[in-house]
DNA sequence: AGGCAAGCTTACATTTACCTTAATTTTGCA
DNA sequence: TGCAAAATTAAGGTAAATGTAAGCTTGCCT
């Protein structure tokens, strides 16, 4: 549980990518937002990059090594030099990759394109987890979530609803969490299994379905007339935003 | 900001697997189709392989090397000389690696047996991801759509009216979402069918119009005069784009 | 004009995806 | 080890989504 609550903050961290071509940017930024990373700030070249630090003082930066207006390693010594935030390099070849071990510049890593999503979102969660792990562990707050009457925290994993407190289970929590991030948005069944259960799960149909009902049976207040925790047939489940879209 | 909740990416590939061994055939189909890869087919030698290649043009293709009437590797140069489609080699013995490695096919990874279902999954990933890297990023996003007074939010499947906001069924999403592909330009009646119903519909011709008509009446401001989902007689349906064109 | 084919509409039948409950198995913990 | 909580499996039920059919309208061609 407590590895949950730690990583969620995690995703709290504003987060500076720095790359010339637009396509990658906006990819990089859609597999993050995907993944869980709310914070992001975009810049096309150094000059870009110089001014978004000095004004948004990003807690981690995915840098690409070549840039039009310069390269990002003297880019990142500048960084470096006044404060210790986390870098992660994107290298488009297998060249950079010598340069990068070879300069012991302190990069905190490096992927190599084309990449995985999930390497990045891996990588980057690890880098960012080592970089904070002392600050993380005392910044616990998350929002809580409201829906209707009842409260849901993710913190602690509890539900509150007007006739008393409930806990989630592990599934229960992995689920909403999925449906959290994605409120107002369908997710597909296969999404939220993976949520919960990793990639690799051969289970029946039916025990999403199983769980969604116990959930169901926390967050609302009528469980067999679901307001908040809907199912979209043929689709899968959404979880109502706060403006009910 | 968009989530995709449908596949649309890697997972949509329509992939191919060669082997023999009707165990593994089965095996690897089960895998992937557990992880996500929903259309998949199979052949159990060179000719039977040649055939679907030509007949449904894979997107990906998982090889065994050793194959009862001829080999992998030839088998590849037939398919990679009229097509640039990725192929995932599975060897059955280390001594293959060799040939793989020497031969410079160019095959784009291989996998020796046994091997782990979650490497399967993941080095088939990565093959294709780098094939389809520009179509992936083409895919990922899904803006809200508008028609007159009548706004289409693909992330969330739903579209909102003046008078209130509707949800679409899975059908209803899927055709939308080909007339919206293909915004502005006509689409044939074939080719709705095989984006609702896949490739094998057997089906009254009728039943596209049914479903045309209930998406008119969630989308139209009046179904039976439409202004934006139009059709055009011999040919298929319009879906009007931002520009009425 | 009139006939024909393509498409529309409506009501009804059927299917399938999902729900529900409960029994069974697994897991976590003392 | 044994107990309690959680997770999974299983079976039967249900309604929304989908499919079917039959009669109707529209546009096109001779």
């Amino acid at each position: 549980m407590s590895v949950v609550i730690h990583m969620n903050d995690i995703f709290d961290c504003k987060l500076l990518i720095v790359d010339d071509e637009p396509q990658l940017r906006r990819m990089v930024s859609e597999i993050l937002n995907r993944d869980g990373f709310r914070k992001l700030v975009t810049a096309a070249g150094c000059n870009d990059a110089r001014r978004l630090f000095a004004a948004e003082k990003p807690e981690g930066i995915i840098l690409d090594v070549a840039l039009p207006d310069g390269d990002g390693f003297s880019l990142m010594r500048e960084f470096r030099a006044v404060s210790a935030v986390p870098v992660l390099f994107l290298s488009a070849r297998d060249e950079d990759e010598n340069r990068l071990l070879g300069l012991g510049l302190g990069a905190d890593d490096y992927i190599v394109k084309p990449f995985l999503p999930r390497e990045l979102t891996l990588r980057l969660r690890a880098v960012l987890s080592r970089a904070y792990f002392p600050v993380v562990l005392r910044q616990t707050e998350k929002p809580v979530f409201r829906l209707g009457e009842t409260e849901i925290n993710f913190n602690s994993g509890t539900v509150s609803t007007p006739t008393g407190a409930l806990t989630l289970t592990a599934k229960e929590y992995a689920l909403l969490e999925k449906l959290y991030e994605n409120r107002g948005n369908i997710v597909t069944g296969d999404s939220l299994c993976r949520a919960a259960w990793g990639d690799d799960l051969y289970g029946y149909e039916n025990t999403l379905m199983v769980h969604i009902r116990r959930l169901r049976e926390k967050i609302e207040p009528q469980p067999s007339a679901p307001r908040f925790l809907l199912t979209v047939r043929g689709l899968g489940y959404k979880l109502m935003g706060a403006d009910n879209q």
